[in-house]
DNA sequence: ATGAAAGCGCTAACAG
DNA sequence: CTGTTAGCGCTTTCAT
């Protein structure tokens, strides 16, 4: 099985071509020459197997078999300008709350031949603008964002860039693009709402430190208020805010911490189900009852919550959702057919468990 | 600012050349004209800046400010062969005992200039092979696998390819490459013997659906038996499979399962934190004291098992480890250093708390 | 220190 | 249905 070179076509003298190719990999041109067809040929019977004839179809199979032969895609998405490469930005992996929407996201792009390509940004936009050229430089044929941009730098080379882009996990009059996620004022008018009709009187919430998390709570705080579901002569909820990412400890903390400030609350708003946990936990230690002297709710609906003793209420977000609308989006818009409703608010359901 | 193509050169008759551009990307060319040097000059400020003079620097730096230009590393990694892209690829991102070494794999190889592409491949083997040809195509300069690559057809495929790989979270005579794992034998023997030590004599195991835990289990049945921590006439510890990924109720499942028909069990090793959590959970449910009448260990230290009430007693994988010394091999490997020691045990340890 | 030429491995465009 | 040609945007090699 040979893989010698093609000499280069005799255009005037010819010059020693220097050989630049370094592992042992085949090319497309040694499966087309083995398959005794031009390389275009090759490609189409890989790409388009409907547009060849059956018997090409057949040679072309048994040179890639017979060489083990894979594609390149950085030449073909350099050719073809399509990377089959998608980029997601999740402030942190851990923490959980995202993590629905990325593996839903990995295995919907997967199911389609593209790829995830995975970046972190912190909960401070400091790394966000590196991030976005080392994203950008690959020329990803999408990017999904976790939250708004709020850069309008970053916007702005977005924007440039003329790659597909889909928000998620937020809703804003003036998206980049794209955009598939819910509204966070109406989730914390919901919980104070539903809180409010399983009888609570003193409210509280506990929260990371994140943009998001502050617009609920501001929303709760006052639907709060209008309920009369603070302390008399509060002008709003009391809360705590604990640092990203939110973890267990961080609940018990915060727990603690209201209740020191605040011994007479009966019922807390916390920003993450892992939160929520740790309140359950420190309620627990404090031999606190719940639901009955405190009440709990969560948000994310994480996997481990409908199994809690007692089972955590919770705010579900349907990231398996957000995932594969996001996922369908990017790829109608990378085959070319526009996206008939890019912009879609899917909402949100308070699972109503033991602990309220 | 104008970004006509320079016309080509006039080999014989000028063809009309077909204009494949498409959108409104600027090239090297474009800066390397706006910057008045030869692109290759233009490429040398920006990838080499001390090979270039301080005044060209300058020129060049201005140019791509004002066009706002983002190299195109899809074109550079096809050209240098270095793609600058590391897959990794773990069996699920939920379950959270990868996460770590996720996180900090983004974080090390980010900072060093690489992106990491994510894949999933689930925990049977069926999807794997599709999975290796999607990372192989994309020619990345490293591959971190979790686990070793058992399929002989894969090992070959990897190592036909040429791409650096880093098989973690196991150890094995005989690596593909490089190796960053601990030894899931000598865990069973530690649990079993750190049982053994708080006084404990019957135990049983509860763990996910894994040939790793099986091999875990396997070790910790034989050292226990040795100990003589079974029931009198038994040939092995009880234990119960629950399906993966790793959740609470699975733990809450398997704890309800395994009394049932081992009553006087005095203490249960989880094949992770999330299990043993269920655990304690479903021993609070039915008034089981952990650990007076039960003692529980779990796997993985995940973020909230300190916090826990018990707190959880765990064998702690350092994920952060594993993640960075992985990414030091590949990049170490990509910028063409060999690496002196490429296959290492990062071990592990048992972090006691007040589960047992 | 700078540049010209060639080519990485593939596909779009056009022609038959 | 198949092939020819000309790039995609960059970096390598070699020459100055």
């Amino acid at each position: 099985m040979e893989k010698k070179r093609i000499t280069p076509p005799d255009i005037g003298p010819a010059l020693a071509p220097r050989n630049r190719r370094k592992g042992s990999g085949f090319t497309l041109r040694d499966v087309a020459k083995l398959a005794n067809v031009a390389p275009i040929t090759a490609s189409r019977a890989l790409n388009t197997p409907g547009a060849v004839s059956p018997a090409i179809l057949q040679r072309v199979r048994a040179a890639v078999e017979q060489t083990g032969y894979v594609p390149n895609l950085l030449a073909g998405g350099l050719a073809s300008k399509r990377s089959r490469l998608v980029a997601a930005v999740v402030p942190t992996i851990t923490g959980s709350v995202f993590l629905e929407m990325v593996q839903s996201l990995t295995g919907a792009l997967a199911a389609a031949g593209y790829q995830l390509m995975l970046g972190q940004s912190g909960y401070e936009n400091s790394r966000e603008d590196a991030l976005l050229e080392a994203i950008i430089g690959r020329r990803p044929d999408g990017v999904i964002l976790t939250g708004i941009m709020r850069s309008e730098l970053g916007r702005r080379r977005l924007l440039a860039s003329g790659i597909p882009v889909v928000e998620t996990w937020d809703l804003t009059p003036t998206p980049i693009d794209m955009l598939v996620g819910f509204c966070h004022e109406k989730i914390g008018v919901a919980v104070a709402e539903y809180l409010h009709r399983r009888g609570r009187g003193k409210v509280a919430t506990i929260s990371g430190n994140d943009e998001r998390a502050v617009r609920r709570n501001r929303a709760f705080s006052d639907a709060a208020l209008r309920l009369g579901m603070v302390e008399s002569g509060a002008h709003e909820v009391p809360g705590c805010i604990v640092p990203a990412p939110t973890t267990l400890g961080g609940g018990r903390n915060g727990l603690r911490e209201l209740l020191r400030q605040h011994p007479t609350i009966d019922a807390v708003f916390c920003s993450s189900d892992m939160l929520a946990l740790g309140v359950l936990t420190e309620a627990h230690a404090q031999n606190i009852a719940v639901p009955k002297q405190l009440a709990v709710i969560g948000l994310g609906d994480l996997s481990f919550s409908g199994d809690l003793n007692p089972a955590l209420t919770s705010v579900r977000i349907d990231g398996t959702l957000i995932g594969s609308t996001a996922a369908r989006f990017i790829v109608e818009r990378a085959e070319g057919r526009s996206v008939s409703n890019p912009v879609c608010d899917i909402g949100f359901s308070i699972i109503e468990r033991a602990s309220t």
